[in-house]
DNA sequence: ACTGCTGACTAGCGCGCTCTAGTAGAGCGC
DNA sequence: GCGCTCTACTAGAGCGCGCTAGTCAGCAGT
């Protein structure tokens, strides 16, 4: 690796240097058969002392494709950290890189729509957008230009392949653990504008309408934030009175919340219980965990990324818009136990 | 914007489409004077209806330049989602984008190399490096083929521009803090080998001994997670004793311990202080806040960007390897108190 | 000697764009 | 009429690579 100033070197410059034809230095890189088992030595060796490395935007533009699929994250939730940690091994099993582009709620020109350009103008494939807030119309906007995966979020009536998790069944799989448990007096965290948090709290009305609860039912307002989950807790707090459970809206709020719970000396389990949702890693941090529905985040993303590429390899006309729903899963840790009696 | 099956339209789509020739539709995007009113907006209609938008890589290899810069995150670190949050605006302000590719330490073949190698060849002329993990000579071979800019971690030897703040100063004020509130059996959870650890533990050790407490130097091994600081509460909790104070590695074990202590029914600070590192945004969620060092995010991009666009723009010679130390500064909230008598 | 074939290598177009060097035509002063 | 400038536009050469369609030497078979 020699420190090559001005510019950078060319694959040109490895054939003059090895003193063959561009073409050749081409097949080496690509390892493609047609090149002398000496010569493919050589064209390494003087690209390695030349620096050489092929420049991905000129390799882009001279094959059709870029085999790069770009992903526009959050920062600060630690559910999608797994995702993007699920991401990169699905692609690369399929061939293909991942690119990350912020989607920045505070900053004004930086949402999702402009992430998303940001990666399509560096030639990725197909956009996967993690729990974005678009509406149905631009979602439909993005599709219609470029491959695009919805994750988490279904906007129904928008024609765009989504992957999420059937939060229904999850929810209820959560409140039919705290109603066995014995509780009655169950309140609902929301999740604001969240991926997923509609469908979770008309899962949580239903379930307690199911339970014959009809008459507790109490939707706390809320975000997919610390910050949601330690104002519900100081909320509460100054009730006077806890529910006996929180069905938060996922696992960072929850966390807020217990943190809060905790810092005033409220004993989680026994006084309440609380149950998390996506089994993001914050989960296993508590020394009891947190019981929470698991999100199997490495489907997910394994789902994702086989959509995108169907439709990116896919022969004739698109198929139509596909959903993936997977089964959540309980998982019951230490934050719930039967109410004080 | 139409759905245009088939190859996505380009230029010369745009300028057969108007009656006009490629270099005017170029003229029209990059917004240059050359272009007169009428046939300017009969482009952008054009283009508007064709779906068309400009490819970046094809830009890229016709201008030299990309105006993109790389920047090699590690997922699941808060202070980190910080500094992006910080990297975008200071990026844009000086009219470059941003690209982010992440290093993944559980996945073997997607090291900080691998990660910065992405991005290079995705034409992004500087690659900003968060945290990173690599050695001086790793470093250099990285800084010999590009502008690589290290953020938070400084490699004594590697010839590379670097931000971070003045970890010595942190830990000092941090230190005279808890001593000046009383405390003496102040313990220090490491931070293995995240960025900026040596270093705080290093002047952890040096003001323990400028405070006369030499003998009582004790430092837990630990790392930059929250298990981390759960496993350390663990540890202290079994001993029976608890330390009056505790100096965490960052703030991320920091509420790892604070999560466990509180859990066991301890109570901070009154039982036991706790001080973070970086004030990344979590330290704000305690009902009472961490008492935590606080590492300015914001100045720390605006520095790296800064570093890595007058290496891409400076003319002449390359300057030697530049670092920037920001003074870090205490932040005293809720988690530290004089000790029990 | 001719053909056929294989392995090693090359010429050169094209990907979608930028950018330099130009041209056509209008307007203007003399 | 002439040269001159100014605006609006165009021709065409790259940028660094991939890829198709070759060339050419060497060798086997008939």
């Amino acid at each position: 690796m020699k420190r090559n100033s001005g510019r950078r070197p060319t694959m040109a410059d490895v054939a003059e240097r090895v003193g063959v034809s561009r073409a050749l230095v081409s097949l080496v890189f690509r390892n493609q058969p047609g090149a002398g088992e000496e010569t493919r030595e050589r064209v390494l060796r003087a690209a390695d002392e030349l620096g050489y490395q092929p420049d991905t935007a000129a390799r882009l533009l001279a094959r059709g494709r870029s085999r790069t699929l770009g992903v526009v994250i959050t920062v600060h939730q630690p559910f999608q950290a797994d995702l993007v940690e699920a991401l990169y091994p699905a692609a690369e099993r399929l061939g293909y890189d991942v690119l990350l582009s912020a989607h920045l709620p505070g900053l004004p020109g930086r949402d999702e729509r402009r992430a998303a350009e940001a990666l399509l103008s560096h030639r990725c494939e197909g956009v996967i957008l993690l729990g974005h807030a678009l509406t149905a119309a631009q979602l439909e906007a993005l599709g219609g230009d470029t491959v695009a995966v919805a994750v988490s979020r279904s906007v129904p009536g928008a024609r765009i392949d989504c992957v999420r998790s059937a939060e229904g069944q999850g929810v209820r799989q959560a409140m039919d653990h705290l109603v066995q448990l014995g509780h009655r007096d169950i309140v609902h965290l929301d999740g604001g504008d969240g991926p997923g948090s509609a469908e979770r709290s008309r899962a949580y009305r239903a379930a307690m309408r199911a339970h014959g609860l009809t008459g507790r039912i109490r939707i706390l307002p809320g975000a997919h934030t610390r910050e949601a989950g330690v104002g519900a807790g100081e909320l509460l707090l100054t009730e006077g009175r806890l529910p006996t459970a929180v069905l938060a809206g996922n696992d960072t709020s929850a966390m807020g919340l217990l943190m809060v719970l905790m810092r005033a000396g409220v004993d989680v389990p026994a006084e309440i219980s609380v149950v998390g949702y996506d089994d993001s890693h914050v989960s296993h941090l508590l020394p009891v965990g947190l019981t929470t529905v698991r999100q199997d985040a490495v489907a997910l993303a394994e789902r994702a990324v086989r959509f995108a590429v169907d439709r990116l390899e896919g022969e004739g006309a698109a198929p139509p818009p596909r959903e993936a729903v997977l089964e959540p899963r309980l998982v019951v840790r230490g934050t719930t136990a039967p109410p004080r009696v």
